[in-house]
DNA sequence: CGATTTTTTGAATCATATCAACGTACGTGG
DNA sequence: CCACGTACGTTGATATGATTCAAAAAATCG
């Protein structure tokens, strides 16, 4: 029994879930635990998962024509994370998927999941408000990138996503935010003068 | 009977689709005509359709901090378009939608789309993948954004997509690859000229 | 502890934005 | 059908935010 996952299909669905439902869906996944940069998927992969954070930590990244690293999604205690095109349509990911400390996990794999969404009609609506809030935020973080200074952008990071600040290396989420890490570095030091005055 | 309509989903299905039920499916949506600048979608209202274009073209944008547009979709003949996050959730959209020429487009308003997906399983398939489709080519423009300059963007974006090239206003392309107009401009002209040696 | 990874800092450079002006095209009413 | 206004595109000069390169400092890990 995971309190954690319950509580967050909750806050998903917005709506309780029955004990029942929950317990049918809890059979589906299994635990595993991974060791610190541990690969969840991998570019060219089929990615056949979707997980669920219990401890630890991850973050998604694609190489771009450089074989540069860009951060796409973080995962945390309570967060999902997936390759989810490539969970959905099967084709090989784009994506790649590491653990950043030792972690333990609930494995949804493809079949369970179809079962699922089958045979519990809830969880074929949360997994489809899942999709559409991967889509909104990055609609959302797409909108900011092309609007905003790198400035803008990591305060309201932070202040959107504290947890992440805590908990992820600061040259990923500079990556995430678009910038080099020596440029976030600059911002933050600028942020805490102008905060200390 | 829309021969173009039939074909774009059979391209997303990656199959072909029966006659009756594409029929079946066809009946679930209406034609309509529409002015140049007519609004189909509007921030802050729920979207209600889905709006598949049979001649002219239309683009969604948003509105960022400081009241600018930002392009974040087009559609041209053959093309889908929606606020498909208010669409799916019944939420408030976050984006705007209008077209660029007066338009003839297909809707398929929200009890219909249901409809669709409840009586003809290939259809449930099929939005499922124009949802996937769209968020694939968001995470593709972002990873883009982050890691290329304007010049290689714009170059991609053409051999991608020259029937945007050729059809939507160079402000909105400047906009939808997140740069300024006057920049977009001298990007052409420096491509015009390597090319000519 | 030593080794590696991450963060910070400085100086120079670069890509894109900004401001401002002018040219061009388009379509709408006279 | 032409003229006029508005929307769109181009160009130049300058400003600015972010990158790059290089190196040192700080933090983390085995």
């Amino acid at each position: 029994m995971s309190a954690l996952l319950k509580t967050r299909v909750e806050q998903t669905l917005g709506q309780a879930i029955p004990l029942t439902e929950f317990n049918a869906f809890l059979d589906l996944l299994y635990s595993k635990s991974f060791d610190k940069k541990s690969v969840l998927a991998e570019e060219g992969k089929v990615c056949k998962n979707i997980y669920f954070f219990q401890k630890g930590s991850a973050y998604s990244y694609i190489l771009d024509t450089k074989a540069e690293k860009h951060a796409i999604q973080f995962a945390l205690a309570g967060y999902w994370i997936s390759d989810l095109y490539s969970f959905f349509s099967g084709r090989p990911g784009k994506y790649n998927i590491e653990t950043l400390e030792p972690s333990e996990v609930l494995v949804l794999n493809k079949q369970q999941f179809e079962a699922a969404c089958d045979t519990i009609p809830v969880f074929n609506r949360f997994f489809r408000i899942l999709i559409q809030n991967a889509y909104v935020s990055l609609q959302f973080r797409l909108a900011r990138t092309n609007s905003e200074d790198a400035e803008f952008r990591y305060r309201e990071f932070s202040s959107l996503h504290p947890d992440f600040v805590q908990n992820i290396p600061q040259y990923l989420i500079a990556s995430y935010l678009g910038v080099k890490p020596q440029s976030l570095s600059r911002i933050r030091k600028a942020l805490l003068k102008s905060s200390a005055k």
